[in-house]
DNA sequence: TCTCAGGGGCGAT
DNA sequence: ATCGCCCCTGAG
């Protein structure tokens, strides 16, 4: 396998939380699929050893994915301020965020609508095994996440009968949308507010949504997704008013942690939700 | 078996 | 801005 030297790169905490819900651990290795690529990563001392398939040694995307060249540390000891956002820091040391494929973030988070993490991953496969192509690495199958002109051309009840529900309308819609607009090349060149306003234009995506695919595809890094979750770190631990609107209660945050509020959502979403709820 | 809540969004009001 | 509804699943 190819090497990469990351000394501080958690990989479960990364890869296995709530960004991504395509990675599984099997036999100590971390096996990740995208629509046309499936990812072996494992930690080996200060390295990550890693190759992708079917086309080897994609050195371009596994950088990228992971973003290697983005100074995460700096950023962490800038947004370390309070003894909240500093014990998260300590429990999932070395977080990192990731920077997936556009079209794949959107319909993962289409999908994640009212769902836990396990049932987004669940739908995934589901999705996965039912139109997705099939790769067969170390013995073992796998099968892609479907192309979003598969899930375009689906019928909206052969989606349901994956288990996604209401989904499948939203998922079908958007999918043909980011066909049609060639959203794929275009949304790269917009700034935070533009790709806001055209993610929450398309079916099954309001502020929620948008946040994450501007935070874990897009690369912004002063903004972050409020999920019921995050919200309980805001108002159980930082004392804001539940009222607030979303959109203040994320400009708050940003203005907090300095325009870093991305990493700092991370960490405190992945605190609070394997403490569950805080008593303060 | 039943209840509850889960990284929400839509449409009507 | 608020509310009922959407569909399914795992946890308790």
């Amino acid at each position: 396998m190819n090497q990469l030297y990351l000394p501080n790169y958690n990989l479960p905490a990364t890869l296995l939380g709530g960004q991504s819900f395509s990675w599984d651990e099997i036999n100590g290795y971390f096996y990740g699929f995208t629509q046309d690529k499936l990812i072996k990563l494992k930690r080996v001392n200060d390295y990550i050893n890693w190759q992708t398939y079917p086309e080897n040694d994609d050195l371009e995307f596994v950088t990228k994915y992971l973003q290697t060249s983005y100074d995460f540390d700096t950023k962490i000891n800038k947004i370390n301020k309070d003894k909240h956002i500093s014990a998260a820091i300590k429990q999932s040391a070395g977080l990192r965020i990731l920077k997936q494929d556009f079209e794949l973030t959107t319909l993962f988070f289409i999908l994640s609508a009212f769902k836990n993490i396990k049932g987004i991953r669940h739908s995934v496969r589901k999705l996965s095994k039912q139109f997705g192509e099939k790769i067969v690495v170390d013995g073992m199958d796998f099968y892609l996440f479907p192309k979003t002109e598969v899930i375009a051309n689906a019928t909206e009840e052969e989606l349901r009968e994956t288990s996604i529900g209401y989904r499948a309308k939203f998922l079908k819609r958007t999918s043909q949308i980011l066909l049609e607009q060639n959203l794929n090349t275009t949304i790269e060149l917009m700034n935070e507010e533009e790709a806001r306003k055209v993610l929450k234009s398309l079916p099954g995506i309001a502020d929620k949504v948008a946040d994450c695919v501007l935070t874990f595809s897009l690369g912004f890094s002063t903004t972050t997704p409020l999920d019921v979750w995050a919200k309980r770190v805001l108002t159980d631990l930082y004392g804001l008013d539940p009222k607030m609107s979303y959109t203040a209660m994320r400009e708050w945050l940003n203005n907090y942690f300095d325009n870093n509020s991305a990493l700092a959502g991370q960490y405190l979403f992945e605190y609070i939700r394997k403490q569950g709820r805080l008593e303060v």
